[in-house]
DNA sequence: GATTGTTATATATCAAAATGAATAACGCAT
DNA sequence: ATGCGTTATTCATTTTGATATATAACAATC
């Protein structure tokens, strides 16, 4: 029998208690890895093009190097590209999130299947 | 050496993809519990008093059974009384949290030091 | 019955966040 | 120079959530 409670938990690595990356944060990465621009990302994931834009400011300002490489102007009009240490910084997020929530369906596994 | 960036994680308990305890809540219950009202509860957390009844209202009710007993009128009013399986829910949620956390501890230490 | 302090409820106001729209800046191509 | 499509930036609007305010319901006490 499965009990109708379940255990959620969302994870993020925070620079100064600001936050650097989270899933969607990494999302729009692999977004723009995959579109090679900011604009064309935003619209895939339905995220306005501002705040998709803000991610990429703040993520590159707390990184010690920079994820994203934005180019303006040009044959295309410019894009973007993701650095090898924003691919990095990708995979690792990745792997650290899929460990995690092996931790916590372990837990509900665990624990909460003995409350409910 | 100490490395900047760090790793929080928040957990919480859903019911049909709704929230049914979270830290806040939980923390609402040990103020109602030791205040005897929902008012007082809130008015020590800084939360108002919609809120907070708001939360008493849908903890209730995801709930096989209650957490919270609710009284008006009376010698004082009325007030409010956690119920025995609600004080069950608060000693189980925090020693799931205590666990997810020293988990994510965890993981902080070994796969984010050898990132940064 | 009046008083009292809480729960219960509705409405209005405020604040923060997200969005949309508009425009400038840019640099390669033609 | 002009066109093009993207980045960069500002501002107004919308949305969402929380908060404040007001009032009714309630039940024991006086």
């Amino acid at each position: 029998m499965r009990h109708p409670f379940n255990i959620t938990a969302t994870l993020e690595v925070e620079k100064d208690g600001i936050c650097f990356l989270n899933a969607k944060r990494i999302e729009l990465l692999r977004q723009i890895k995959s579109n090679g621009s900011i604009l064309a990302a935003s619209k895939e994931m339905c995220m306005s093009y501002q705040q998709a834009w803000t991610f990429v400011k703040q993520m590159n300002l707390l990184s010690p190097l920079p994820l994203v490489i934005r180019k303006r102007g040009g044959i295309n009009g410019g894009g973007a590209e993701i650095t090898r240490f924003g691919q990095d910084m990708i995979e690792r997020f990745e792997k650290i999130v899929a460990i995690h929530q092996t931790k916590v369906r372990q837990l509900g596994d665990e624990i909460l299947f003995c409350i409910f």
